[in-house]
DNA sequence: GATGAATGAGATTTCATTCAT
DNA sequence: AATGAATGAAATCTCATTCAT
């Protein structure tokens, strides 16, 4: 109850202004709990919020969408069983990023902090591990059933990723924006799924 | 002169520990400056150090590379012209980061910093846009041509940058790592040019 | 009970980490209790728990050593008696603080917490008053009937009291020593009260 | 010359306070500096400051006056001439303690905080320990002589050290007192060191 | 121009004490 | 009487920036 407040409150506030950017003062502020208090529930300390806001709801999440979309049990033997599946991933990841502002801020703009400390990226790559693991599974599977073109699967996993990171990117981009610069349409969840999922499976060559 | 020694030590320590961890003490030192003489060549100190980086050597290498891949002469209008350049393009992407490590490591990890400030991200929107005008304003050519299926042209742009530095932040992770967590093989920038290539212009699925 | 539960482990505590080091959390938690108990049984906090520890059992054990061994009633009218029954005494007190370790870490270690304070140091004053006025009395009992030269009674007190604590202090520094630097051989309080008795009484001058 | 204005600075706040009770703010609002300049000088902070105090300020001025009253060179053959050695140390160091307060207040009132950290305990062993060198080997060289009684030369050095610093805390003692609740005369150096010096030579017992 | 000592705002963290339960 | 979550004052320490030399 309480230890959600403030974690409510941390992911508000870190998603507003970076790691660095946030102060306890502000995070307690924001809670209304007093600053030792923060104490009592992460001993840590803004180190230990930071982790445990990663554990649970940036990473929560992720695994949330995976397992709902890409799960072990689920068929993706043709390439339209596969579409499928991935669209549903896509769109799970963009919808659940819809809601939940502050946890796409937390995910664009602070999980590369881990890049300038191995402890960071060691615990950020541990993380992170099961969601991938998932998602690298889900390919191989699809490649092994001969839906997919046989690839390395894990690179390909980054480039899925990356492509959904590459677009959320530059629609959180424009909401830090003063006015009008960047001209992006809102993003749509459904439309940008089929978006990414068209320019993946099939490609952007033209065919007739 | 002494203005660029500035620069190569700020380079070296903004990319080993991030902006914050950065102090202007060690850039100095590294420079073989004193502390106060950065304030003579960058009047705005940090922050200023910063963006100039950011300009001339993280936008500036990526314009270079995407002028001499994707000028608006050179042709796209059949598929393997198109095919072609965006390879050619990749893999220049890619060569420029492997000579220039510690660029990489501002790119990938301080460029996120600026979705913390407004200021920060207007000019950040400023220094890439006309990378991202050359680079959209190529995908709409080929497609404009009939070699690219007709989609819309800045998304798509963000894909394809999305793409590379999803498996450009996949590797420099494993730098960042202990030992072994992390399997995958070494990037090899042709071979990974022609792997983002084969994906994005033709699909995932298999054929026949 | 509850109440001396609670000195047992402020005493260990105190006596372990210093009046500054030691935290209420832990005393409570050795003492088993809640931390809000020791505001039933000691309302002046952390200082009254101090004071009542040397009230009872720094200053109590010593005036029960002081009277034991030199009550009004003993003659020390001869050479003989005064040097047995300060013998008695020097032995008493090392007997004492060998079974009460945490105690003379206490008296060693924080009664100079007094210096920095006047309400302290009164405080300490008054506590060690009728130690000092008992031993001072025996003193100058044993002056009167020409057992001991007629000097300063209570600069005599000191002096003695002193000695004590010097070789004391020489001896608990060897327990907080990593190994071996120290080179003591280990305090055997009989002997040590030989030592210092013969010291005190005879002077280190040869004689023949 | 600053670095010096600092621990004065110093010097006076932990006397007054005690470690724990000084604050970097005080001490660098003393020495007139910023708070940042401290760490200038002393880049561990407050334990720095303390270890430097205790290394320059108290043991060099307790070397200097052994060095100055008990050299090896100085003659400790007869009675008398160990008689006069040891009453210029012991004068030497009242003189030395009278002539700087705070300094005999660090070495009374903080010393002892050593007792609750075996690293601190290392350190001023290693501190004091030269001191204690210089006066054991006088001592024994006294006893080897035959114009001291053979005995353990070490405990002796306590005992002589304990009885120095035994008046001293009850004179300081006086100086934290409100108002006349103490009666010791005030201490005048060479009597005290004909007090200390008699007592130990000659012994208590009564001669005729 | 070059320097680096001085600065002090501002951050994190600790812990004795309170008080509603 | 017993509790321990909540509190916030107060402490240490960092470091970008200034400016006299």
């Amino acid at each position: 109850m309480r230890r959600s407040a403030i974690l409510d409150a941390a992911e508000a506030v870190f998603a507003e202004h970076g790691y660095n950017g946030a102060t306890l003062e502000e995070i307690a502020e924001r809670a209304e709990f007093g600053k030792g208090t923060l104490y009592n529930y992460f001993p840590g300390g803004k180190e230990e919020l930071y982790e445990v806001l990663f554990e649970e709801r940036v990473v929560g999440g992720l695994s949330a969408v995976v397992e709902a979309a890409l799960p072990d049990a689920r068929s993706l033997a043709t390439p339209d069983e596969a579409r499928a599946a991935f669209h549903d991933f896509v769109s799970g990841l963009l919808h659940h990023f819809e809601a939940n502002r502050s946890v796409l801020r937390l995910y664009i703009s602070e999980a590369p902090r881990a890049f300038n400390d191995p402890d960071r990226m060691t615990m950020m790559v541990r993380l992170f591990e099961g969601f991938m693991v998932t998602v690298t599974r889900a390919i191989a599977r699809a490649m092994d059933a001969g839906a997919l073109r046989p690839m390395p699967a894990l690179p390909v996993a980054h480039l899925l990723i990356g492509n959904v990171r590459g677009l959320l990117m530059a629609h959180i981009a424009s909401d830090c924006l003063p006015a009008g610069i960047h001209e992006l349409p809102p993003l749509v969840p459904d439309e940008t799924a089929d978006f990414i999922t068209t320019v993946l499976f099939d490609g952007l060559l033209a065919r007739d």
